[in-house]
RNA sequence: GGCCCCAUCGUCUAGCGGUCAGGAUCCCAGGUUUUCAUCCUGGUUACCGGAGUUCGAGUCUCCGUGGGGUCACCA
Protein backbone atom coordinates (compact mmCIF):
# COMPACT_ATOMS: atom_id res chain seq x y z
CA UNK A 1 0.00 0.00 0.00
CA UNK A 2 1.14 3.08 -1.09
CA UNK A 3 1.19 5.67 1.34
CA UNK A 4 1.65 9.42 0.42
CA UNK A 5 1.29 12.81 2.57
CA UNK A 6 1.36 16.50 2.21
CA UNK A 7 3.06 18.50 5.51
CA UNK A 8 2.55 21.97 5.20
CA UNK A 9 3.72 24.20 8.29
CA UNK A 10 0.68 27.07 8.69
CA UNK A 11 2.36 30.03 8.11
CA UNK A 12 0.56 31.36 5.52
CA UNK A 13 -1.50 30.19 2.52
CA UNK A 14 -1.22 27.49 0.50
CA UNK A 15 1.26 28.50 -2.34
CA UNK A 16 1.72 27.31 -5.80
CA UNK A 17 4.53 25.09 -5.02
CA UNK A 18 3.26 23.18 -2.23
CA UNK A 19 0.21 22.84 -4.32
CA UNK A 20 1.72 21.26 -6.86
CA UNK A 21 4.12 19.22 -4.87
CA UNK A 22 0.49 17.67 -2.66
CA UNK A 23 -0.99 17.08 -6.47
CA UNK A 24 1.76 14.94 -7.15
CA UNK A 25 1.26 13.35 -3.57
CA UNK A 26 -2.10 13.14 -4.69
CA UNK A 27 -2.09 11.34 -7.96
CA UNK A 28 1.09 9.23 -6.79
CA UNK A 29 -1.71 7.80 -3.66
CA UNK A 30 -4.63 7.50 -5.98
CA UNK A 31 -2.82 5.61 -8.92
CA UNK A 32 -1.81 2.57 -6.14
CA UNK A 33 -5.50 2.71 -4.79
CA UNK A 34 -3.14 3.94 -1.36
CA UNK A 35 -3.93 6.99 0.85
CA UNK A 36 -3.09 10.68 0.92
CA UNK A 37 -2.54 12.17 4.23
CA UNK A 38 -2.27 15.52 5.77
CA UNK A 39 -0.29 16.61 7.97
CA UNK A 40 -0.47 20.34 10.02
CA UNK A 41 3.58 20.54 11.08
CA UNK A 42 2.50 23.13 13.28
CA UNK A 43 5.37 22.93 16.15
CA UNK A 44 6.42 26.30 15.86
CA UNK A 45 3.77 27.89 18.74
CA UNK A 46 4.69 31.52 17.36
CA UNK A 47 4.54 31.92 13.70
CA UNK A 48 1.47 29.16 13.24
CA UNK A 49 -1.71 30.78 12.92
CA UNK A 50 -5.39 28.47 12.82
CA UNK A 51 -6.53 30.61 10.10
CA UNK A 52 -3.93 29.79 7.85
CA UNK A 53 -4.54 26.10 8.69
CA UNK A 54 -7.52 26.49 7.60
CA UNK A 55 -6.95 28.43 5.04
CA UNK A 56 -5.13 25.60 3.40
CA UNK A 57 -7.82 23.17 4.34
CA UNK A 58 -10.38 25.66 2.04
CA UNK A 59 -8.14 25.45 -0.98
CA UNK A 60 -7.38 21.74 -1.21
CA UNK A 61 -11.56 21.85 -0.90
CA UNK A 62 -11.91 24.43 -3.93
CA UNK A 63 -9.57 22.31 -6.24
CA UNK A 64 -10.83 18.54 -4.60
CA UNK A 65 -7.90 17.28 -3.20
CA UNK A 66 -9.61 15.43 -0.59
CA UNK A 67 -6.91 13.82 1.94
CA UNK A 68 -7.67 10.25 3.58
CA UNK A 69 -8.04 10.00 7.10
CA UNK A 70 -8.04 12.58 9.75
CA UNK A 71 -5.58 15.75 9.68
CA UNK A 72 -2.98 15.03 12.23
CA UNK A 73 -1.54 18.24 13.85
CA UNK A 74 1.82 18.22 15.61
CA UNK A 75 1.15 20.52 18.17
CA UNK A 76 -1.51 18.18 19.47
CA UNK A 77 1.17 15.07 19.25
CA UNK A 78 3.60 16.40 22.10
CA UNK A 79 3.30 13.10 24.30
CA UNK A 80 4.20 10.69 21.10
CA UNK A 81 7.22 12.38 20.76
CA UNK A 82 8.23 12.74 24.36
CA UNK A 83 7.79 8.76 23.96
CA UNK A 84 10.52 7.90 21.24
CA UNK A 85 12.98 11.22 22.71
CA UNK A 86 12.85 9.25 25.94
CA UNK A 87 13.57 6.11 24.48
CA UNK A 88 16.73 6.88 22.17
CA UNK A 89 17.52 8.94 25.79
CA UNK A 90 17.04 5.15 27.48
CA UNK A 91 19.33 3.30 24.98
CA UNK A 92 21.82 6.06 24.77
CA UNK A 93 20.88 7.14 20.81
CA UNK A 94 20.66 10.76 22.32
CA UNK A 95 22.16 12.63 25.21
CA UNK A 96 21.36 16.12 27.24
CA UNK A 97 23.37 18.81 26.28
CA UNK A 98 24.09 21.68 28.81
CA UNK A 99 25.54 23.88 25.93
CA UNK A 100 23.84 26.99 26.39
CA UNK A 101 22.70 29.40 23.12
CA UNK A 102 25.44 31.99 24.22
CA UNK A 103 28.23 29.69 24.08
CA UNK A 104 27.01 27.63 20.99
CA UNK A 105 26.87 30.81 19.49
CA UNK A 106 30.31 31.39 19.91
CA UNK A 107 31.23 27.95 19.01
CA UNK A 108 29.87 28.71 15.85
CA UNK A 109 31.61 32.12 15.16
CA UNK A 110 34.96 30.92 16.23
CA UNK A 111 34.50 27.85 13.85
CA UNK A 112 33.28 30.84 11.18
CA UNK A 113 36.16 32.95 11.57
CA UNK A 114 38.50 29.62 11.33
CA UNK A 115 36.66 28.93 7.71
CA UNK A 116 35.97 26.03 9.28
CA UNK A 117 31.88 24.09 9.12
CA UNK A 118 30.15 25.62 12.09
CA UNK A 119 29.07 22.65 13.92
CA UNK A 120 28.54 20.93 17.05
CA UNK A 121 31.49 19.71 18.76
CA UNK A 122 29.84 16.77 20.97
CA UNK A 123 31.35 17.89 24.03
CA UNK A 124 28.10 15.97 26.01
CA UNK A 125 28.34 13.03 23.82
CA UNK A 126 30.11 10.94 26.38
CA UNK A 127 29.74 13.38 29.19
CA UNK A 128 28.86 11.28 33.12
CA UNK A 129 30.12 14.26 35.53
CA UNK A 130 27.89 16.70 37.42
CA UNK A 131 25.85 18.70 34.52
CA UNK A 132 26.07 22.35 35.20
CA UNK A 133 23.18 24.76 37.14
CA UNK A 134 20.95 27.08 35.87
CA UNK A 135 21.02 25.65 32.50
CA UNK A 136 17.90 23.63 30.86
CA UNK A 137 19.53 20.99 28.48
CA UNK A 138 18.41 20.37 25.04
CA UNK A 139 18.63 16.67 23.76
CA UNK A 140 20.95 16.00 21.06
CA UNK A 141 21.02 12.71 18.94
CA UNK A 142 24.17 10.92 18.48
CA UNK A 143 24.75 10.82 14.75
CA UNK A 144 27.46 9.26 13.00
CA UNK A 145 30.42 11.29 12.98
CA UNK A 146 32.27 9.49 9.62
CA UNK A 147 31.35 7.43 6.64
CA UNK A 148 28.14 7.91 4.02
CA UNK A 149 24.98 8.00 3.87
CA UNK A 150 23.05 7.57 0.67
CA UNK A 151 19.47 9.03 -0.16
CA UNK A 152 18.31 6.72 -2.74
CA UNK A 153 15.92 9.27 -4.40
CA UNK A 154 13.47 8.48 -7.02
CA UNK A 155 13.60 11.60 -9.19
CA UNK A 156 17.24 12.75 -8.32
CA UNK A 157 18.88 8.98 -7.96
CA UNK A 158 21.68 7.94 -5.28
CA UNK A 159 22.80 11.53 -3.68
CA UNK A 160 25.57 10.49 -1.37
CA UNK A 161 26.60 12.72 1.85
CA UNK A 162 29.83 12.51 4.06
CA UNK A 163 28.58 12.42 7.69
CA UNK A 164 31.53 14.28 8.41
CA UNK A 165 30.62 17.10 6.00
CA UNK A 166 27.04 17.64 6.80
CA UNK A 167 26.46 15.75 10.10
CA UNK A 168 26.41 16.52 13.59
CA UNK A 169 24.72 15.94 16.63
CA UNK A 170 21.87 17.77 15.94
CA UNK A 171 19.12 18.77 18.47
CA UNK A 172 15.42 16.69 18.53
CA UNK A 173 14.08 18.72 21.51
CA UNK A 174 14.98 21.97 22.86
CA UNK A 175 15.69 23.37 25.99
CA UNK A 176 11.97 23.71 26.50
CA UNK A 177 11.12 19.97 26.01
CA UNK A 178 9.56 20.75 22.65
CA UNK A 179 10.80 18.17 19.50
CA UNK A 180 12.17 19.88 16.43
CA UNK A 181 11.51 19.53 12.70
CA UNK A 182 13.63 16.75 11.26
CA UNK A 183 13.00 15.03 14.19
CA UNK A 184 9.12 15.23 14.19
CA UNK A 185 9.30 14.45 10.34
CA UNK A 186 10.67 11.66 10.91
CA UNK A 187 8.85 10.27 13.26
CA UNK A 188 5.32 11.21 12.14
CA UNK A 189 6.46 9.98 8.69
CA UNK A 190 6.66 6.65 9.74
CA UNK A 191 4.20 6.29 12.34
CA UNK A 192 1.74 7.64 9.79
CA UNK A 193 3.27 4.80 7.87
CA UNK A 194 4.02 7.11 4.84
CA UNK A 195 5.97 4.86 2.25
CA UNK A 196 6.31 7.61 -0.41
CA UNK A 197 7.47 10.68 0.49
CA UNK A 198 7.57 13.45 -2.10
CA UNK A 199 8.32 16.92 -1.51
CA UNK A 200 10.44 20.06 -2.63
CA UNK A 201 14.26 19.40 -3.10
CA UNK A 202 14.71 21.95 -0.91
CA UNK A 203 14.34 19.31 2.08
CA UNK A 204 17.15 16.96 -0.01
CA UNK A 205 19.91 18.26 2.42
CA UNK A 206 17.61 17.32 5.37
CA UNK A 207 16.78 13.75 4.40
CA UNK A 208 20.17 12.53 5.95
CA UNK A 209 19.28 13.50 9.25
CA UNK A 210 15.73 12.16 8.95
CA UNK A 211 17.10 9.17 7.77
CA UNK A 212 19.72 9.02 11.31
CA UNK A 213 16.44 9.75 13.24
CA UNK A 214 14.55 6.24 10.95
CA UNK A 215 17.94 4.24 11.53
CA UNK A 216 17.91 5.05 15.67
CA UNK A 217 14.53 4.56 16.53
CA UNK A 218 14.28 1.41 13.95
CA UNK A 219 11.95 2.64 11.33
CA UNK A 220 11.51 1.56 7.49
CA UNK A 221 13.08 4.48 5.39
CA UNK A 222 10.72 5.40 2.91
CA UNK A 223 11.00 6.24 -0.62
CA UNK A 224 11.87 9.59 -1.51
CA UNK A 225 11.18 11.89 -4.36
CA UNK A 226 12.94 15.19 -4.46
CA UNK A 227 10.65 17.49 -6.87
CA UNK A 228 12.76 20.50 -8.29
CA UNK A 229 11.80 23.99 -7.24
CA UNK A 230 9.32 26.33 -8.90
CA UNK A 231 11.26 29.07 -9.65
CA UNK A 232 10.43 33.10 -10.19
CA UNK A 233 11.36 34.76 -13.34
CA UNK A 234 14.29 35.87 -12.15
CA UNK A 235 15.73 31.90 -11.48
CA UNK A 236 15.11 32.98 -7.62
CA UNK A 237 12.42 30.65 -5.48
CA UNK A 238 9.06 31.38 -5.82
CA UNK A 239 8.27 33.84 -3.25
CA UNK A 240 5.24 35.95 -2.00
CA UNK A 241 6.75 38.94 -3.79
CA UNK A 242 6.37 37.18 -7.17
CA UNK A 243 2.68 38.23 -7.48
CA UNK A 244 0.02 35.70 -7.14
CA UNK A 245 1.17 32.82 -5.23
CA UNK A 246 -1.96 32.23 -2.98
CA UNK A 247 -4.15 29.24 -4.56
CA UNK A 248 -7.01 30.58 -3.72
CA UNK A 249 -5.78 33.92 -5.73
CA UNK A 250 -6.63 32.01 -8.82
CA UNK A 251 -10.12 30.90 -7.99
CA UNK A 252 -10.93 34.96 -7.87
CA UNK A 253 -8.91 35.53 -11.30
CA UNK A 254 -11.83 32.98 -12.66
CA UNK A 255 -9.20 29.83 -13.24
CA UNK A 256 -11.07 26.67 -12.63
CA UNK A 257 -9.26 23.89 -10.40
CA UNK A 258 -8.83 21.76 -13.88
CA UNK A 259 -6.80 24.09 -15.36
CA UNK A 260 -4.43 24.89 -12.36
CA UNK A 261 -4.16 21.09 -11.87
CA UNK A 262 -3.94 20.18 -15.58
CA UNK A 263 -1.19 23.43 -15.72
CA UNK A 264 0.76 22.43 -12.41
CA UNK A 265 0.93 19.02 -13.07
CA UNK A 266 2.74 19.60 -16.39
CA UNK A 267 5.21 21.84 -14.72
CA UNK A 268 8.38 19.30 -13.80
CA UNK A 269 6.29 16.22 -15.48
CA UNK A 270 5.07 15.14 -18.72
CA UNK A 271 3.74 12.00 -20.41
CA UNK A 272 5.13 12.69 -23.92
CA UNK A 273 3.66 15.14 -25.99
CA UNK A 274 0.29 15.44 -24.04
CA UNK A 275 -0.68 18.73 -22.68
CA UNK A 276 -4.28 18.16 -21.77
CA UNK A 277 -5.07 15.98 -18.88
CA UNK A 278 -8.49 15.43 -16.54
CA UNK A 279 -7.97 14.30 -13.24
CA UNK A 280 -8.53 10.70 -14.22
CA UNK A 281 -6.19 10.64 -16.65
CA UNK A 282 -3.37 12.76 -14.27
CA UNK A 283 -4.20 9.52 -11.77
CA UNK A 284 -3.68 6.85 -14.39
CA UNK A 285 -0.41 8.21 -16.10
CA UNK A 286 1.13 10.23 -13.28
CA UNK A 287 5.16 8.64 -11.79
CA UNK A 288 7.07 10.58 -9.88
CA UNK A 289 9.90 8.31 -11.88
CA UNK A 290 8.97 10.44 -14.67
CA UNK A 291 9.24 14.13 -12.68
CA UNK A 292 11.73 16.37 -14.29
CA UNK A 293 15.30 17.06 -12.41
CA UNK A 294 15.57 20.70 -13.39
CA UNK A 295 13.50 23.31 -11.57
CA UNK A 296 11.30 25.16 -14.16
CA UNK A 297 10.35 28.69 -14.43
CA UNK A 298 7.09 29.94 -13.34
CA UNK A 299 5.08 31.40 -16.16
CA UNK A 300 1.25 31.42 -16.72
CA UNK A 301 1.03 32.03 -20.12
CA UNK A 302 0.25 28.14 -20.42
CA UNK A 303 -2.58 28.50 -17.69
CA UNK A 304 -4.78 31.01 -19.83
CA UNK A 305 -4.43 28.64 -22.61
CA UNK A 306 -5.34 26.27 -20.44
CA UNK A 307 -7.80 27.96 -18.50
CA UNK A 308 -9.73 28.65 -21.95
CA UNK A 309 -9.49 25.47 -23.38
CA UNK A 310 -11.48 23.96 -20.06
CA UNK A 311 -14.11 27.01 -20.63
CA UNK A 312 -15.04 26.34 -23.90
CA UNK A 313 -15.36 22.47 -23.56
CA UNK A 314 -17.60 23.00 -20.61
CA UNK A 315 -20.93 22.13 -20.57
CA UNK A 316 -23.57 25.18 -20.37
CA UNK A 317 -24.92 23.66 -16.73
CA UNK A 318 -21.62 23.66 -15.42
CA UNK A 319 -20.27 26.89 -17.09
CA UNK A 320 -23.53 28.72 -16.01
CA UNK A 321 -23.37 27.27 -12.16
CA UNK A 322 -19.75 28.56 -11.85
CA UNK A 323 -20.46 31.72 -13.24
CA UNK A 324 -22.19 32.16 -9.98
CA UNK A 325 -19.64 32.52 -7.80
CA UNK A 326 -18.74 35.77 -10.05
CA UNK A 327 -21.60 37.42 -9.61
CA UNK A 328 -23.41 36.70 -12.84
CA UNK A 329 -26.93 35.00 -11.74
CA UNK A 330 -28.02 33.06 -15.61
CA UNK A 331 -30.59 30.91 -14.41
CA UNK A 332 -33.82 32.71 -15.07
CA UNK A 333 -32.15 34.26 -18.50
CA UNK A 334 -34.47 32.10 -21.42
CA UNK A 335 -32.00 32.05 -24.21
CA UNK A 336 -28.90 30.90 -21.43
CA UNK A 337 -28.00 28.04 -24.16
CA UNK A 338 -27.42 30.65 -27.21
CA UNK A 339 -26.04 33.26 -24.38
CA UNK A 340 -23.19 30.88 -23.40
CA UNK A 341 -22.44 29.06 -26.33
CA UNK A 342 -22.12 32.40 -28.34
CA UNK A 343 -19.38 33.50 -25.62
CA UNK A 344 -17.37 30.47 -23.88
CA UNK A 345 -15.11 30.46 -26.90
CA UNK A 346 -13.85 33.96 -26.23
CA UNK A 347 -12.96 34.00 -22.40
CA UNK A 348 -10.25 33.22 -21.08
CA UNK A 349 -11.40 33.10 -17.21
CA UNK A 350 -14.75 32.56 -15.64
CA UNK A 351 -14.63 35.73 -14.42
CA UNK A 352 -13.56 37.36 -18.03
CA UNK A 353 -16.45 35.24 -19.05
CA UNK A 354 -19.22 36.92 -16.45
CA UNK A 355 -17.81 40.32 -17.96
CA UNK A 356 -18.86 39.40 -21.63
CA UNK A 357 -22.26 38.46 -20.75
CA UNK A 358 -22.80 41.41 -18.54
CA UNK A 359 -21.24 43.93 -20.85
CA UNK A 360 -23.58 42.40 -23.79
CA UNK A 361 -26.72 42.42 -21.76
CA UNK A 362 -26.42 45.84 -21.24
CA UNK A 363 -27.53 48.73 -23.73
CA UNK A 364 -24.68 50.12 -24.94
CA UNK A 365 -24.09 53.95 -23.28
CA UNK A 366 -21.20 54.76 -25.53
CA UNK A 367 -20.40 53.93 -28.87
CA UNK A 368 -15.98 53.26 -30.37
CA UNK A 369 -15.44 56.91 -31.78
CA UNK A 370 -13.05 54.70 -34.39
CA UNK A 371 -15.28 52.29 -34.88
CA UNK A 372 -17.86 53.98 -35.34
CA UNK A 373 -16.13 55.98 -38.21
CA UNK A 374 -15.23 52.78 -39.91
CA UNK A 375 -18.44 51.28 -40.00
CA UNK A 376 -20.95 54.01 -40.63
CA UNK A 377 -21.38 55.24 -44.02
CA UNK A 378 -23.66 57.66 -45.63
CA UNK A 379 -26.17 54.30 -46.71
CA UNK A 380 -25.95 52.96 -42.92
CA UNK A 381 -28.61 54.34 -41.76
CA UNK A 382 -30.89 53.72 -44.76
CA UNK A 383 -29.91 50.15 -44.12
CA UNK A 384 -30.51 49.85 -40.23
CA UNK A 385 -33.79 51.62 -40.55
CA UNK A 386 -35.16 48.66 -43.47
CA UNK A 387 -33.59 46.25 -41.10
CA UNK A 388 -35.36 47.69 -38.08
CA UNK A 389 -38.10 47.68 -39.75
CA UNK A 390 -38.38 43.87 -40.40
CA UNK A 391 -37.87 43.09 -37.21
CA UNK A 392 -40.23 45.43 -36.13
CA UNK A 393 -43.17 43.72 -38.44
CA UNK A 394 -42.11 39.86 -37.52
CA UNK A 395 -43.33 38.30 -35.00
CA UNK A 396 -41.75 35.13 -34.72
CA UNK A 397 -38.17 35.80 -33.89
CA UNK A 398 -36.53 33.23 -31.40
CA UNK A 399 -33.23 31.22 -32.76
CA UNK A 400 -30.43 33.48 -34.09
CA UNK A 401 -31.54 31.89 -37.67
CA UNK A 402 -34.40 34.05 -37.97
CA UNK A 403 -32.45 36.90 -37.20
CA UNK A 404 -29.82 35.98 -40.02
CA UNK A 405 -33.23 35.36 -42.64
CA UNK A 406 -33.84 39.30 -41.62
CA UNK A 407 -30.17 40.46 -42.17
CA UNK A 408 -30.23 37.95 -45.15
CA UNK A 409 -33.18 39.87 -46.67
CA UNK A 410 -32.14 43.56 -46.20
CA UNK A 411 -29.03 42.61 -47.89
CA UNK A 412 -30.91 40.93 -50.88
CA UNK A 413 -33.18 44.12 -51.05
CA UNK A 414 -30.75 46.93 -51.00
CA UNK A 415 -28.64 45.15 -53.24
CA UNK A 416 -25.40 45.36 -50.90
CA UNK A 417 -22.86 43.18 -48.83
CA UNK A 418 -23.41 41.51 -45.92
CA UNK A 419 -20.28 43.79 -44.22
CA UNK A 420 -22.66 46.77 -45.26
CA UNK A 421 -25.38 45.69 -42.71
CA UNK A 422 -23.19 44.02 -40.68
CA UNK A 423 -20.80 46.36 -39.57
CA UNK A 424 -23.29 49.50 -38.55
CA UNK A 425 -25.62 47.30 -36.71
CA UNK A 426 -22.39 45.24 -34.80
CA UNK A 427 -21.46 48.98 -33.40
CA UNK A 428 -25.55 49.43 -32.98
CA UNK A 429 -25.97 46.75 -30.56
CA UNK A 430 -22.72 46.29 -28.78
CA UNK A 431 -21.39 49.73 -29.01
CA UNK A 432 -17.94 48.68 -31.30
CA UNK A 433 -16.46 46.16 -33.89
CA UNK A 434 -15.71 43.12 -31.98
CA UNK A 435 -18.13 40.49 -30.55
CA UNK A 436 -19.93 37.45 -31.39
CA UNK A 437 -22.38 36.48 -33.77
CA UNK A 438 -24.78 38.75 -34.42
CA UNK A 439 -28.11 36.73 -35.16
CA UNK A 440 -26.87 35.11 -31.36
CA UNK A 441 -26.64 38.57 -30.20
CA UNK A 442 -30.20 39.35 -31.14
CA UNK A 443 -31.25 36.26 -30.36
CA UNK A 444 -30.45 36.87 -26.73
CA UNK A 445 -31.24 40.38 -26.08
CA UNK A 446 -34.19 39.67 -27.93
CA UNK A 447 -36.54 41.52 -30.28
CA UNK A 448 -37.67 44.51 -28.17
CA UNK A 449 -33.93 45.33 -27.38
CA UNK A 450 -32.37 45.23 -30.48
CA UNK A 451 -34.73 47.33 -32.01
CA UNK A 452 -33.90 49.69 -28.95
CA UNK A 453 -30.47 49.41 -29.75
CA UNK A 454 -30.73 50.61 -33.41
CA UNK A 455 -32.63 53.31 -31.82
CA UNK A 456 -30.16 54.27 -29.84
CA UNK A 457 -27.52 54.52 -32.65
CA UNK A 458 -29.66 55.95 -35.12
CA UNK A 459 -30.05 58.77 -32.88
CA UNK A 460 -27.00 59.22 -32.03
CA UNK A 461 -24.92 58.82 -35.01
CA UNK A 462 -27.33 60.36 -38.11
C1' G B 1 32.45 29.76 1.82
C1' G B 2 31.35 23.99 2.82
C1' C B 3 27.95 20.36 1.10
C1' C B 4 24.19 18.99 -2.46
C1' C B 5 21.28 19.52 -6.97
C1' C B 6 20.62 21.21 -11.93
C1' A B 7 21.77 22.76 -17.38
C1' U B 8 17.52 21.20 -24.99
C1' C B 9 13.66 26.90 -28.52
C1' G B 10 11.72 33.24 -24.45
C1' U B 11 8.64 29.58 -21.34
C1' C B 12 6.76 24.21 -20.26
C1' U B 13 8.91 19.89 -22.17
C1' A B 14 10.12 15.01 -25.59
C1' G B 15 14.76 12.64 -26.33
C1' C B 16 17.18 7.66 -22.90
C1' G B 17 24.55 6.43 -28.69
C1' G B 18 22.74 6.92 -35.13
C1' U B 19 16.29 11.85 -35.20
C1' C B 20 15.88 16.93 -40.89
C1' A B 21 16.58 17.49 -32.36
C1' G B 22 9.72 16.33 -31.76
C1' G B 23 5.29 18.60 -29.25
C1' A B 24 2.91 22.69 -26.56
C1' U B 25 2.72 27.84 -25.31
C1' C B 26 4.12 32.71 -26.81
C1' C B 27 5.11 35.66 -31.21
C1' C B 28 4.56 36.39 -36.66
C1' A B 29 2.07 35.31 -41.47
C1' G B 30 -1.99 33.17 -44.28
C1' G B 31 -6.98 30.92 -44.38
C1' U B 32 -12.03 30.69 -42.15
C1' U B 33 -15.38 34.62 -39.80
C1' U B 34 -19.62 40.83 -41.71
C1' U B 35 -15.77 42.04 -37.02
C1' C B 36 -13.11 40.23 -32.87
C1' A B 37 -12.31 35.65 -30.60
C1' U B 38 -12.27 30.44 -31.67
C1' C B 39 -10.60 27.09 -35.31
C1' C B 40 -7.19 25.44 -39.43
C1' U B 41 -2.35 25.93 -42.11
C1' G B 42 2.54 27.59 -42.14
C1' G B 43 6.90 30.12 -40.06
C1' U B 44 11.00 32.20 -36.69
C1' U B 45 13.70 30.30 -32.20
C1' A B 46 17.26 25.48 -28.57
C1' C B 47 21.23 20.93 -27.21
C1' C B 48 26.20 26.42 -21.79
C1' G B 49 31.79 25.68 -23.00
C1' G B 50 36.06 22.35 -23.39
C1' A B 51 38.38 17.75 -23.29
C1' G B 52 37.73 12.42 -23.42
C1' U B 53 35.15 7.38 -24.60
C1' U B 54 33.09 5.74 -29.43
C1' C B 55 32.89 4.31 -36.31
C1' G B 56 29.26 7.86 -34.30
C1' A B 57 27.46 12.02 -28.52
C1' G B 58 22.02 16.53 -26.79
C1' U B 59 22.41 11.55 -24.82
C1' C B 60 28.21 8.33 -21.37
C1' U B 61 32.89 10.29 -18.32
C1' C B 62 35.83 14.30 -16.53
C1' C B 63 36.91 19.51 -16.05
C1' G B 64 35.16 24.31 -16.39
C1' U B 65 31.22 27.97 -16.44
C1' G B 66 26.48 29.43 -15.03
C1' G B 67 22.13 28.93 -12.02
C1' G B 68 19.66 27.03 -7.73
C1' G B 69 19.11 24.82 -2.85
C1' U B 70 20.90 24.11 2.04
C1' C B 71 23.93 24.90 6.15
C1' A B 72 19.17 27.31 13.41
C1' C B 73 17.08 25.49 20.32
C1' C B 74 12.45 27.77 11.80
C1' A B 75 9.65 24.46 9.27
Amino acid sequence: MVVTRFAPSPTGYLHIGGLRTALFSYLWAKKNSGKFLLRIEDTDKARNSQEAAEAIVNAFSWLGLTHDGEITYQSQRDEVYAVYIKQLLDTGKAYYCYMSKEELDALREEQTAAKQRAMYDGRYRDFNGTPPEGVAPVVRIKAPQSGTIVVQDGVKGDVVFKAEDILDDFIIARADGSPTYNFVVAVDDALMGVTDVIRGDDHLSNTPKQMVVYEALGFTIPKFYHVPMIHNAEGKKLSKRDGATDVMAYKEMGYTPEALLNFLVRLGWSYGDQEIFSMAEMIELFNPKDINKSASIYNTQKLDWLSAHYIKNMPNEELAHLLGDYGLVLTSHDKKEILLDALKERAKTLKEMAELVTEMLQTPSAYEEKDVKKAFKEDSKAILENFASKVRNSSELHLPSDYHALMDATVQEMQIGFGKIGQPLRVALLGKLSGPGLDSVMAIIGKEETLKRIENALRANC
